[in-house]
RNA sequence: GCCCACUUGGCGGAAUAGGUAGACGCAAGGGACUUAAAAUCCCUUGUCCGUAAGGACGUCCCGGUUCGAGUCCGGGAGUGGGCACCA
């Protein structure tokens, strides 16, 4: 118990109600029926041992945010969790030859407890964390549900090799052609993986953006632009009649194309070099294969890639135009991938960058035929729309009608036909690594790839693993896990050795908190009940991460009507990067800020003495040692501190600069308010709920309670926390100004409804103090987490005047108290019998005025 | 190259719907208290002119619409982010 003492000691405040809240179990949602839930999520957190001020940010944001609806009267759902499988326990393995699950179990424990002490009101009883064996049992029940319904497949394909993590990567983990988490160059190689099929939901995925009224734009964009939609058309070519002995390969070529309206432009064919014909030519030309070989080395490697030119190889073929039955040569061109379309594409030098330099290489003829509107010459190669030339039936159409016409006629001679193409790729999903889901497949001797069987499950990692070879997949490495018999018809079987990507684990995550005990995965009737989750937090770094692949599970579990909603989040906020400024020695050597001392502006290390320079500021990273350990911060400040300051500064979507005086201000205003309270004796003084305060003294404070009720609600609803600080700064400092010795009976009550209101109104962003100070102003029995947001009565700003501006052609010239609520004809008699107005006029002509009641007089002269 | 977002004092940022630009805070300067310092409290603080009253200018730049533009429209610059041989 705290409030004796005469400091204000924020460590044994929030400790003292941290322990009420959980005895009362003040967090604890059980699953009602009706409208009035409400599920705020922020993304769980990867267990890395210690929480960083990221961490801090955005489980402060989520937590204003549950802690609001809860007093307006909502069932919330706040639950928190661990997305604990992945390569760093992996790495400490390795490194400290300590098994993964015990680094983890230790750091969950470690980070639960720093948690708890930021004063989160979560409701730990659903915690989940993604290693339980019953979260990898019904994981991987849902694993067998997709494979039974073709969402899941494997395949062999060029897969993105990360050769630090010793693992295979998703396109979406690929970033800069670099891993996400390793940071280096991803190699490509060719390998049979597990698949989830992303794609047969690229329509809906990119179509029910629209429905996300409230996620960011800039999301929407991104992911957008990853499923990337184009539509044009498939046009089938087909080879000269001399070219048809080629073995394996029948019927015609077909290609893709975005522009089906330049079709008599095509001067060339060219396929990707990993294209089905492509191979089989290889076979037969010594020529080809070298090409195809060198192709492959470059195509390993990101960085020459960028830098390789266009190049290509004939392959001796020739193709029929199907319009003007030309022949077109056919060749091999690395810059075509297979990945795309139908890895082959017919190549329009007069219309496409990439093909007009091809063409300049191999002097292929350029033939123009889409021309400016105005049939001025124009700069080749012109990608832009325009009008149809030398192309027979199209001449003089609009390139945008051209393309329509020529679909309709390519489909009326069966040559083709109108297509739609994604950029999206399906999910590569497993991971040759030890720490994840196992994927619950046996392979049998007789080659059937076949599920486990239910009551088999959980496949459950083994214990005694091997940790000291570096190389391949410890998994695949361990005497005896893999082998197994098939319980079916005793056939012996291997197990799959791949592990699961930890994507995987947290695209269901949120559902399954709505009954994380259930002996399914999901609770149908519970999770339709809670979801889709009101309001999602977290950072935009995984804009076509988890936010791609949770959309796609929530439609792939809709289609299995495992649930009965369609999106996982309705509402996303993206908070920003928490910034610091950077600091390096005479060498460059990157310094901690707590290492810098400041004497008459220069900087010195604190103990070589070495001169510092100050970098510009960025996002808080343990490489660039620009970082502020929270828990130091909470120690010294309190939790209601760092909550503070991390709301105040800037808004939430924007990036936060971490400045010590910024959380000393903090604080300081923090122990103003406490001592504010400590010399109040207002715990005799009470109102009535409705109070209605009718004493001129007092009107003020009254009148600003209410107006400021009303402002601090509206920015909470609008997510402008910041706002939300300074508009409870300002009311605090009417009340501050009151000496409540100096007050009467009335004046008492109108001081303790205000700062009642008051601490309702700032208790979501500091909660531990808004309960101390709760208790402070007389309310023992309750707890001001439990009380109801107040509500405005507006009628109680009475104010009854009114500030006008009065303008001259748009120029302010006067501010006037004129009574409030005069209509435009009272406002404009009024004003235009005042003195003050009257000079400022003076013998001008008013040709016409302008009145916004209780805002504006304009007047033009 | 394509797409998106942003640009307001020394700094972070406010500004319903086009209607007093700079709320709230940080930093800075001055003052009070103190033997002194810290802490606290009070005052000043967009720029320029003026002793002052007051005036002029001012939301990245140029132009437009309007009685009135930080806000709307057109053009441009800069910063940040996403995608990138996607046919």
């Amino acid at each position: 118990m705290s409030n004796n003492e005469s400091v204000y000691n924020a460590n044994s405040i929030e400790k003292y109600w941290q322990e009420i809240w959980e005895k009362e179990k003040c967090f604890q949602t059980n699953s009602v029926d009706g409208n009035k839930n409400y599920y705020v999520l922020e993304m769980f957190p990867y267990p890395s041992g210690r929480i960083h001020m990221g961490h801090v940010r955005v489980y402060t944001l989520g937590d204003v945010l549950a802690r609001y609806k809860r007093c307006c009267g909502y069932n919330v759902l706040h639950p928190m969790g661990w997305d604990a499988f992945g390569m760093p326990a992996e790495n400490a393995a390795f490194e400290n030859n300590i098994h993964p699950r015990d680094w983890t179990k230790k750091n969950i424990k470690n980070m639960k407890e720093q948690l708890k002490s930021m004063g989160i009101s979560y409701d730990w009883s659903k915690e989940i964390s993604t290693c339980d064996p019953e979260y990898i049992k019904q994981q991987q029940k849902i694993f067998i549900k997709f494979f039974k319904a073709k969402l899941l497949y494997k395949k062999e394909a060029w897969a993105n090799w990360d050769p630090v993590e010793n693992t295979v990567l998703a396109n979406e983990q690929v970033i800069d052609g670099k891993g996400w988490r390793s940071g280096v160059k991803i190699e490509r190689k060719l390998l049979n993986q597990w698949f989830l099929s992303i794609t047969k939901f690229s329509d809906e995925l990119l179509q029910d953006l629209h429905l996300l009224k409230n996620w960011p734009e800039n999301v929407k964009t991104m992911q957008k632009n990853w499923i990337g939609k184009s539509s044009g058309a498939e046009i089938s070519f087909f080879l000269e009649a001399k070219c048809n002995n080629i073995e394996d390969f029948k019927g015609p070529l077909v290609v893709f194309t975005t522009r089906p309206d330049t079709i008599y432009g095509a001067s060339f064919l060219a396929l990707a070099p990993d294209h089905q014909l492509s191979t089989i030519l290889s076979k037969t030309s010594k020529d080809i294969k070298k090409f195809i070989t060198k192709w492959e080395e470059t195509f390993s490697n990101e960085e020459t890639l960028e830098k390789s030119q266009k190049e290509g190889i004939f392959t001796g073929l020739f193709a029929v135009h199907p319009f003007t039955k030309k022949s077109i040569p056919v060749y091999i061109a690395n810059y075509v991938l297979s990945s795309y379309g139908t890895g082959a594409i017919f190549g329009v030098p007069a219309h496409d960058e990439r093909d007009y330099i091809f063409a300049e290489r191999y002097k292929l003829p350029i033939i123009q035929v889409v021309n400016s509107y105005s049939n001025q010459e124009i700069k080749l190669p012109y990608v832009g729309a325009g009008k149809m030339v030398n192309s027979d039936f199209l001449n003089n159409l609009d390139s945008s009608l051209a393309k329509e016409a020529i679909i309709k006629k390519l489909e009326n001679m069966k040559a083709g036909s109108r297509k739609v193409k994604y950029r999206i790729r399906d999910w590569c999903a497993s991971r040759q690594r030890y720490w994840g889901c196992p994927i619950p497949i046996i392979y049998r001797e007789d080659g059937k790839i076949m599920p486990v069987d239910e009551n088999e499950l959980p496949v459950l990692l083994p214990d005694d693993i091997d940790f000291s070879k570096k190389k391949g997949n410890p998994l695949d490495n361990h005497p005896s896990w893999k082998y197994t018999t098939c319980k079916e018809t005793g056939l012996n079987a291997i197990r799959e050795t791949d592990t699961l990507d930890t994507f995987f684990d947290s695209s269901w995550y949120f559902i399954r908190f709505a009954d994380p005990s259930h002996k399914d995965p999901i609770n149908k009737e519970v999770a339709d009940n809670w979801c889709p989750v009101h309001q999602y937090v977290g950072g935009i770094e995984h804009a076509v991460l988890h936010l791609l692949y949770a959309r796609f599970f929530t439609k792939a579990l809709s289609s299995l009507e495992d649930i009965s909603f369609n999106e996982p989040f309705n509402g996303l906020f993206c908070q920003g990067m928490v910034c610091h400024k950077t600091y390096q020695d005479s060498k460059k050597n990157w310094i901690y800020p707590e290492e810098v001392r400041r004497e008459n502006n220069k900087l010195y290390h604190k103990d070589t003495g070495d001169s510092v320079t100050e970098l510009r500021s960025v996002k808080m990273s343990k490489s660039k040692k620009n970082i502020v350990d929270p828990v130091n911060i909470i120690k010294k400040y309190g939790a209601d501190t760092a909550r503070f300051f991390m709301l105040s500064d800037s808004p939430p979507e924007r990036k936060l600069e971490w400045t010590s005086s910024g959380i000393d201000g903090s604080n300081k205003y923090l122990i103003k308010i406490w001592n504010f309270f400590k010399k109040l004796k207002l715990s005799e003084v009470s109102f009535y709920e409705d109070y209605d305060y009718k004493q001129e003294k007092n009107n003020n404070l009254v009148e600003k309670t209410h107006l400021y009720i009303d402002k601090i609600t509206k920015s909470l609803d609008n997510f402008q926390y910041n706002v939300a600080v300074a508009q409870i700064r300002e009311l605090s400092n009417v009340f501050l100004s009151y000496e409540a010795s100096n007050e009467d009976s009335e004046g008492l009550i109108a001081i303790k409804f205000s700062l009642t209101k008051w601490i309702i109104l700032i208790s979501p962003m500091i909660p531990h103090l808004a309960e101390e100070l709760w208790k402070i102003l007389g309310y023992e029995k309750t707890l001001v987490t439990s009380q109801k947001w107040p509500k405005a009565n507006l009628n109680y700003i009475k104010n009854t005047n009114a500030k006008i501006v009065v303008q001259i052609n748009g120029k302010k010239k006067l501010v006037l108290d004129i009574p409030k609520n005069l209509n435009k004809k009272q406002t404009q008699e009024l004003l235009m019998k005042r003195e003050d107005v009257k000079t400022l006029i003076g013998n001008r002509d008013i040709k016409k005025t302008f009145v916004v009641p209780n805002k504006i007089f304009s007047l033009v002269i």
